[in-house]
DNA sequence: ATAAAAATTAAACAGTCGTTTAATTTAATC
DNA sequence: GATTAAATTAAACGACTGTTTAATTTTTAT
């Protein structure tokens, strides 16, 4: 007779690799929620719909559960970044920024995730995500700065050491703080808002005053 | 005799609140680096250098002291912006500006406190921190840009709804994202940081041309 | 002077955590 | 077909958590 209660035992093969990728969006939604102290290894399970014991055996620890996870989450975002600054597609202000508001708008779980393991010294994903994420956008967005200053496509009044800082509070803040925004600001954030919101910071960043008729 | 070591029993007067006082200052710093459940009592006693169970005997639960915590921290930073308010003190951006940005500078804890809770929605302090802190300085905010629209003050080709969310962005994400701003950005957030930046938010918001000399 | 109240301590309690283990069932190998 | 490896389960382990308790000392009130 065939086993049909559930116990102990290699399970009637289905997809391999099924407990793995169930764990790793399990994973992704909760620690989006909550820090990686504050989730449980046990709510994960329950969520993937395993055993506990799961976690360890596919990746040794909690960390490794949590590191596997970011690979598989933020690691593709980043390759898609590469290669199309490769591509010279994000080269212009007005590319990358409805794009990098597209992608936060797209992916919910990313600025929380960001933020939380910024903010948080209990775990040191910090340089992780600093050196691997912050930095490549920081890097695109500053080169995108030059590039646009030096084509006079861009307000000449800027410290250009603060560019980038600008650019970044005004696409990541709404994003991070949605709560605020949406209850304090009374803001809805939603399917509109990345597109009306990158015209607005475009518009702050354009050139004081559109090149007159009349000369030039 | 004298009692010389330590044991239970009710100690020989010292200032009475001492305990208590030493508590809320060991929780507001240690619930500016981790998060209400990550955080230990004993954590928070040790640093004060008390007996944990006094967490329970003044405040009856971690969770009060928690709120007595906040009470004792941000509410004096509300009544300073409510008395400013009403004093007028920060009806004009030029005022407004420069207050809230050397606030956040002086209080490094209160940034992290602030996303940390609003983010997570493990406790309810979500409603706590959006109804008496963020809507009260959205609402400055609001008030002195529509001001300062009125008299010509800010460029007008803002749009109005996006007015307080892009003054909240850059005066807010750069010290709560101070890590990732110092070393991907590397722009250090020391005592000059506020004024400049400051001065560069106002800047960006004045009218896209000063009037001109010949006119009005 | 005596009794009651207040403040403090160390210890214990019950719950949760991440991890390990032993048992068990199926798949792969020889 | 027998043996070994892989995958899964329930249970247990020790560490840590917030809280409670009983004992103890000092202060206050009668």
């Amino acid at each position: 007779m065939t086993k049909t209660t559930t116990g102990p035992g290699r399970p009637r093969r289905k997809d391999p690799d099924a407990v793995r990728q169930a764990l790793i969006a399990a994973a992704r939604d909760h620690f989006a929620q909550g820090s990686f102290k504050t989730v449980s290894v046990r709510e994960i399970a329950r969520a993937a719909g395993v055993n506990q014991a799961m976690v360890n055996y596919y990746f040794g620890d909690k960390r490794g559960l949590y590191e596997a996870m970011l690979e598989e989450t933020i690691g593709p975002l980043i390759r898609v970044l590469e290669e199309a600054e490769a591509r010279g597609e994000v080269a212009r202000l007005e590319d990358l920024i409805p794009r990098h508001a597209a992608m936060l708008a797209a992916n919910p779980w990313l600025p929380n995730l960001i933020i939380r393991e910024v903010l948080y010294g209990e775990s040191d994903f910090r340089n992780l995500f600093i050196e691997k994420f912050a930095s490549r956008v920081a890097g695109a967005l500053r080169r995108a700065i030059d590039g646009g200053r030096d084509k006079g496509e861009l307000r000449d009044d800027l410290d250009p050491r603060f560019g980038t800082l600008i650019l970044f509070s005004l696409t990541i803040y709404p994003f991070v703080a949605r709560p605020i925004v949406e209850r304090a600001m009374e803001i809805p954030i939603d399917d509109a808002f990345a597109g009306r919101w990158s015209e607005q910071i475009l518009q702050l960043l354009a050139p004081s005053k559109p090149p007159p008729e009349d000369d030039d």
